[in-house]
DNA sequence: CGCGGCTGCGCC
DNA sequence: GTTCAGG
DNA sequence: CCTGAACGCGCAGCCGCG
């Protein structure tokens, strides 16, 4: 026997077209698991990533800084097909992006464009499409993160729910899978939250009106104003503070007024959540935009530190001193909270009950 | 060597 | 983040 | 009822030109 060469990139771009050409969402769930049950281990990643349009993992500040112009580029004056007998495989793949988002300084633009136009070049027709749909994030083939969890749940014989709760701890829905696999409900369960590492965040939901809220919530609910700034979570341990994205971006070099404020938070480790909002010198607010002006800076941060100050409003409190409060009730993390950080950090906020909608807390 | 342009990317 | 269409 | 898809703007970094 031949030594094993692993899975062809055809297989996958050839599963990616029936899930293209099904709506069914319980039949795509069923080809995404039979697949990911009948490759090698090793493969389970990276196919899963690139099945949904991703090429790293969420969690991975990694990126390709490949658009539509440099593609253009690579796909060039029609290349010969390969001469070579070897197919594609997804491992190959896997390879030539890991090379394309290590290429860094001068000439990066250029190893860039070889390491596509080499990839590009191996690949047949089809394989071609699913690359390019993939470097763009958009697969449209009716596969999301929502129809993938499920397939990994079905793939691995255990809940989706079991699934989701370790993608949200890892990040990385590839890992997760892999996880899934090899070691099955009891690995998924052995997932927890690790600080210093970035948590997907729990989404808010659209009520219609209040009463429907407090119905939903039973009878009492929380309000908080909801700022035109952005959504981070900061991470401390002992000396070491790390504030993430809502998309899990590093983001700690630009907000160092946050970093600042963690250091003085009375606890050895913790893990907040608040949202950040550009203010004028006044502590007015100030258009979103500026704030994005803060928010990606690497250099002269300082310089527009003074001229767009950020201003920091808590919500949540995730983890605190080695312990996990994220199975713990709101009531329960907004007190330890309030405990932990002073009342000017707080979203002023209304516990509101029944008709009492307009009396502060 | 500096500056403008192009390209990619991330937030709401 | 919000809205919309389609299954 | 749910999920997937569509929508725009400013900054950073490299390239290329003068």
């Amino acid at each position: 026997m031949p030594p094993e060469a692993g899975t062809p990139f055809a297989e996958l771009a050839d599963l990616t077209r029936r899930l293209e050409a099904t709506t069914k969402r319980l039949e795509k769930r069923r080809l995404i698991a039979e697949f990911l049950r009948r490759i090698p281990r090793d493969e389970v990643a990276p196919a899963v990533l690139i099945a949904i349009g991703r090429i790293f993992p969420e969690a991975d500040q990694k990126a390709l800084n490949v658009g539509w112009a440099t593609l253009e580029k690579a796909l060039g004056p029609t290349r010969q097909a390969r001469l070579d007998a070897r197919p594609l495989t997804i491992l190959d793949v896997q390879r030539a992006f890991e090379g394309v988002a290590a290429a860094s300084g001068s000439e990066s633009v250029r190893a860039r464009l070889r390491l596509l136009q080499s990839l590009l070049g191996q690949a047949s027709r089809e394989e071609k499409e699913v690359l390019l749909k993939s470097i763009f994030g958009e697969m449209r083939i009716g596969v999301n993160e929502g129809v993938m969890l499920e397939a990994i749940a079905d793939a691995a014989g255990v809940s989706p729910e079991a699934v989701r709760t370790a993608h949200m701890f890892l990040g990385d829905l590839g890992r997760v899978a892999e996880v899934a696999l090899s070691d099955g409900a009891a690995g998924l369960a052995a997932q927890s939250l690790r600080l210093l590492s970035p948590v997907k965040p729990m989404m808010a939901e659209l009520g219609d009106d209040l009463d429907e809220v407090l119905k939903e919530h039973g009878g009492t609910t929380a309000l908080e104003f909801k700022f035109d700034g952005a959504r981070i979570q900061i991470h401390r341990r002992g000396d070491e503070v790390r504030v993430f994205s809502r998309r899990l971006t590093d983001v700690t070099e630009s907000v160092p007024e946050v970093v600042e404020f963690a250091r003085t938070v009375p606890a050895e480790s913790f893990l907040l959540e608040g949202e950040v909002v550009a203010v004028d010198g006044l502590g007015r607010p100030r258009p979103f935009q500026e704030l994005m002006r803060r928010f990606r800076r690497v250099h002269e941060i300082e310089a527009l530190r003074r001229e767009i100050p950020l201003k920091l409003y808590l919500f949540d409190l995730l983890y605190l001193e080695g312990r996990s409060l994220m199975s713990a009730p709101y009531r329960e993390r907004w007190a330890a909270l309030e405990r932990l950080v002073p009342r000017e950090v707080l979203a002023k906020r209304l516990v509101t009950s029944s008709r009492e909608r307009s009396r502060r807390s």
